[in-house]
DNA sequence: GATGAATGAGTTTTCATTCAT
DNA sequence: AATGAATGAAAACTCATTCAT
């Protein structure tokens, strides 16, 4: 049958994130993506026509496991335990977790430095993010006013704390900060 | 006398955060800086002996900079208004001026991408500046069982809104966001 | 029975003449060609084992076609009205006429670039063209003693012309030059 | 003193005519050059920021010498012996030398293929060129109506036998060509 | 016959760094 | 102090060609 396209793309952008998450998007280089697949740099061309492209396609799968995540806890906000609870699991998983946090900031770096596309594809996400917080909130913590502000807070704090757990910064009190927010 | 070293250093180092507010550090060369000066790349390397040195030097002074209007804060939060107010123009002055805000995301990629040394740097600089944060609000809102946590959260808003600002997403809520913290 | 394969062969030089039409043999590669076709490179390759292969039998094909007006010409000479007139629709026809000219050239360049083969066969190929174009101009103006000059002018004009149309030059006086060619 | 730029700039435009006379601008990639010269690639790009750059330099240069080989010949053309032997020198000087022919076919094919600044600056000045040819057939022939029409023949006869001549073809009867053409 | 996948050699380009003057 | 010139290593990218299925 052969590897499909899908695969072999799949696999491809794998070894990128593998390889990102060691050195950083500007860092990373075509052949270094090529050698940790003990594939061919042509190879890699066969697939994707430049490395902005393998990066946009590596953004869009990003973007889509991030918001799911979300939704998916949003969807756990309806019937599960107290607030302070759920916050906490979810802060536990986005700054615990070896994969997600660390190439969503280097993308988002690469957004900033001077790639124009990705940096929309993110600010139209982040538009997104913040509504489907908004709206988890509200299931959490009932229509108050200030939700529309909680949930700015909210993402700018997972933000903020993935950022400084890059640099190296203990995210202490995940507990107690999941219980400010939602006090 | 001859203009000191010191004075074409600082030359330098203005020049280079000119160019990478513009670009970010990763994608500023050495060229890049030399053109915005007006000076070759000869000269650039008589003052400093590599890239990284540059870079160094520059983060030493960005952080001499952020800790001094930290303090500043801190030093007002004794005799001014109500904290709301105190923490809305502290945020105001980080999120809207044009200069530092920047220049402290990209430092930080570049420490986060791979500068080892910088990043030992940052890291160390966190803590201390949780530290005197943790001080601020002491003053501030008084001896309060979780004036830690309050200080983890401030910089975590901040480092998040400075982040998402670049991006472009609109640091909508300022004074509520202030609110929120202080309360 | 299958479509033979002369009949493939045929569908792949026309599909590579589109495409160098429009950009010329140098920067024309295999990918186009195939893409043109619809067909994958390797199909490509199992008619032509090389670019080059395909390049001289494009150019073989061309070859004869161009012979082929010529020798049209020749006989037309002979019954039809004026040497002018007749001149004049040759001029138009390699001129005007999109297809031949442009191809004509191109695979000229390559030759010329390098292509040592081609090269030798386009040598040859010019030693028969201008032979019949001197019998041409033979019926046509009667014997004169410097019909073979006249070859030779002609065959450089058409050259030039050719030459300065792909350069954008408008091809002015078509009519004025083939009087003056043939008084 | 040091080599200035200028002369640095005219060894390289001489190294890559060198090679272009070899190989067709096409073929010829800017690590010959280099080789040529030997001298690194990167040196190369501190003179010209890249390969087009470098090509459209070594063509305003050329342009600069058949302008003013034409009107070199046209100053000739005032007070100079009989008409086809002023055309006779002219035609020996474009089509026996052994430099600027070449070339000037190569950066053609370079302007035909998809270089468009290139074309449309050969463009504009084939427009001079045939103006300053009508100037210089007039003061050689006297006015007669048919100058222009000459010297659009001229013109092309030229590149159509540069072109003949690179292929190989003999450039026969120059010296008949020229009493042709001025007769 | 036909194809998708893979490759490697070569091309253009970038850039930190060195050095003679 | 200052500079222009030079370099080499590595990056992104292209493309003719091969081959298993």
């Amino acid at each position: 049958m052969g590897k499909s396209a899908k695969y072999s793309k799949d696999r491809i952008l794998n070894a990128a994130v593998r390889v990102i998450r060691r050195k950083g998007v500007a860092n990373t280089s075509l052949a270094d993506i090529a050698k940790e697949l003990g594939m061919s740099k042509g190879t890699l061309y066969y697939y994707y026509a430049s490395k902005s492209d393998l990066i946009f396609d590596l953004t869009e799968r990003h973007i889509r496991y991030i918001t799911e995540e979300i939704l998916d806890w949003v969807a756990k906000a309806k019937d599960e335990a107290s607030p302070q609870e759920i916050l906490h699991v979810v802060l536990n998983l986005l700054l615990r977790g070896n994969t997600r946090g660390p190439v969503h900031l280097y993308l988002l770096q690469d957004a900033i430095g001077g790639n124009e596309i990705l940096r929309r594809r993110f600010l139209q996400e982040y538009g997104r993010w913040r509504q489907i917080l908004r709206e988890g909130l509200e299931q959490l913590l009932g229509e108050r006013g200030d939700v529309e502000v909680r949930a700015a807070v909210l993402m700018a704090v997972i933000d903020g704390l993935l950022l400084e757990k890059l640099v190296g910064v203990r995210p202490l009190f995940l507990r107690e900060i999941s219980e400010f927010l939602t006090r």
